[in-house]
DNA sequence: GGGGTTTTGTTGTGATCGATACAAAACATT
DNA sequence: AATGTTTTGTATCGATCACAACAAAACCCC
């Protein structure tokens, strides 16, 4: 039904070119990224762009929404599907910084939290997107210690918002120091911690 | 010495044109602030610009210094003048959240970990400077822990370093949320906890 | 193999980009 | 008041920006 029948076929992958796309703006910023960057990147040309994804404002925000439901989940995945939480949580962090530190594409850090970030006062549509994407993540790791505390892996106490919150801001810092060129061996140091923290038991009041 | 003797005086504060160029590429970037942008903004015009400070790289330099050594330490001197540690490191992070969630003139988050973070790959010089103003403020939060060490406030195996990661790493997650537009009392509701984690004694090896 | 349709590459649009030439203006010194 | 020096505003430079007009090209259906 959605197939199209008659006319020119495109030349080039759809899905390819707005992940090259992508690549560009992660590099270079919204406002950094010309045409002629993205359209030599994708391999096309210009009207080629415009007729598939409309203009370069419209292509920004398909490129975000792309990112936001693939890349940034690479280590949600391993956070998913591990199954012990202990060994989830360490595989999230491991993961964030090795997707961090250079990916396949050469980019570092986070697209979502350098480029559109930036972009968030200036581009229409990016700081929603920002908001929803962080609070989507929030929502997600959230659902996973929920899940372990109905098993009985974490107390009934567990505060698993709060800690979904923590562990997304500690992907935050990685992130950061990847984009500023730390090494990753330093970042891992002290992962051991950081995995302890996320899980420990909430704080008890002390009637002082 | 230093003072001009001839010519006609500058008609604008130089320091006062340099905030304002920093506000300008907080809000849009490096690429997204234009020189009419800037210069707007800066109450001047263009050719005062190139004579003050160079052109628009250099200036985008002098703003990133600018800010490394008098906005990112706002929170690190509430850090480092509260005498009690607990409450030197609950400051710290209310004044993140506090500062991040729009100061005076409007801009949100970090400077550094947004707009500059997105030139990193892009300008020259921002990367370096990125890195070591983490690495400087790192080893300056490290330097209070380690005074609280020798007071004995602290134990002597705290990890002081790891601890001033964690303490900035946590900041990386405020400035972002703020960037992204999230209230700031979602962000403060885990205050507590968090400082509890960032000044727990270090883990002890369990021998199994 | 000839319409109909959509994409292709080429070329070019006005607007804005960062940066500058130049002469009048505003100071200190004499 | 005359001179020397530096900054000022105006006006503009070539380059590049995002974007679009146009005709040839490549497909489907009949």
């Amino acid at each position: 039904m959605t197939k199209k029948k008659t006319g020119r076929p495109l030349s080039f992958d759809r899905g390819e070119a707005l992940l090259a796309s992508m690549h560009v703006f992660w590099a270079k910023g919204y406002e950094g990224a010309s045409i002629k960057d993205l359209t030599s990147a994708m391999g096309i040309n210009s009207p080629s762009l415009y007729a598939a994804f409309g203009d370069k404002h419209q292509l920004y925000l398909q490129a975000i929404d792309h990112y936001a439901s693939n890349d940034a989940c690479a280590p949600l995945v391993a956070f998913e599907t591990e199954p012990d939480i202990v060994q989830a949580v360490r595989s999230f962090l491991l993961a964030v910084i090795d997707y961090s530190v250079g990916n396949s594409s050469g980019v570092r850090g986070c697209f979502l939290s350098s480029c559109v970030s930036t972009s968030a006062g200036e581009v229409e549509g990016a700081q929603e997107r920002l908001h929803s994407a962080i609070a989507e993540t929030d929502a997600r790791i959230a659902r996973r210690f929920e899940l372990e505390k109905a098993r009985g892996a974490l107390p009934e106490s567990f505060p698993s918002f709060e800690r979904a919150q923590l562990m997304l801001d500690l992907r935050q810092g990685y992130v950061f120091r990847c984009r500023a060129g730390q090494d990753a061996d330093s970042m891992r140091a002290d992962i051991e911690f950081r995995v302890n923290m996320v899980l420990a038991p909430p704080l008890t009041v002390s009637p002082d």
